[in-house]
DNA sequence: TCTAAAAACGATAATCATAATCGTTTCTAT
DNA sequence: ATAGAAACGATTATGATTATCGTTTTTAGA
């Protein structure tokens, strides 16, 4: 196994993903950074998004318009996501935690590692929009 | 809204997804489709899941390696994604049902259309093969 | 503190699943 | 039967993500 190196923009990654609520795409994170570093590079980030993915720190829970929505909570929560304005948001779903990990793993003999819930419809914001008569553009999932 | 007409090939990748239970990749489709069709492309599997999505005939469930799995099968069910070999297969996880979406939507005010639930490890299978000391090689999720 | 090997980086090019294009073929309402 | 719309095959374009590679940063050990 490789041995890690501190790294200061690695660092910054993480941060910039953990101090927002909004799921963000890598592309939405490597802005951020771009303003602290100007010399910061889009491969940065993907390269340690997929970093923090294998060592469990970050989990991808939607693809919205092609793009992966990254999350930087691990603690067991699900998804809503808009198919009309692309937002992500918590949600807090009954009886999807690890304790469901382990009855499917019991039932089906296989190791469960995790779960990804993520619920699809429109936003109460988006649906009172759509009340009112504005222009519906939906997003695709 | 445009108006559908009859297509042959359009009811055969409807009939092809249905009748397997290995939630494939468009490509697998097409591969199978072509045997029958030898002038079938790509391109119309394609359009027309993606139509069939838009109608809710049709759920892409899981994105392994890259590539979309999708399931002809709308009647609420979960899945499992094998980290090792890729195979998805169906799981029914107790309590994630459309009384689930509703609570949902009346919790946050949103508009519930359907959930995903994807549960992500080691298939019974694969697990097995491991401790046999057989090679691992993991798909990306 | 210095140094060399490894790790991480920026810039850029490559990949490749999917979407769009466009000229031709197939449907279907009339 | 026929004209206009829809669907198709073949092909190209798109664009998010990954890989490459020469340079810079980190760090273990002298």
């Amino acid at each position: 196994m490789k041995r890690l190196n501190f790294s200061k923009k690695r660092d910054a990654v993480l941060k910039v993903l953990c101090s927002t609520k909004t799921h963000p795409t890598a592309e939405w994170i490597y802005a951020q950074l771009k303003q602290e570093y100007p010399d910061f590079s889009l491969g940065t980030v993907y390269r340690n998004l997929a970093l923090f993915k294998k060592q469990g720190l970050v989990v991808a829970v939607a693809n919205v318009n092609g793009q992966e929505r990254y999350d930087g909570v691990t603690a067991s929560h699900s998804h809503f996501v808009c198919k009309r304005c692309g937002s992500v948001f918590d949600v807090e779903a009954p009886g999807a935690d690890f304790e469901l990990d382990s009855r499917i793993a019991r039932r089906y003999g296989c190791e469960v590692e995790r779960h990804n819930l993520c619920f699809y419809g429109t936003c109460s914001r988006c649906r009172q929009e759509e009340e009112s008569g504005e222009q519906t553009k939906n997003v695709s999932v």
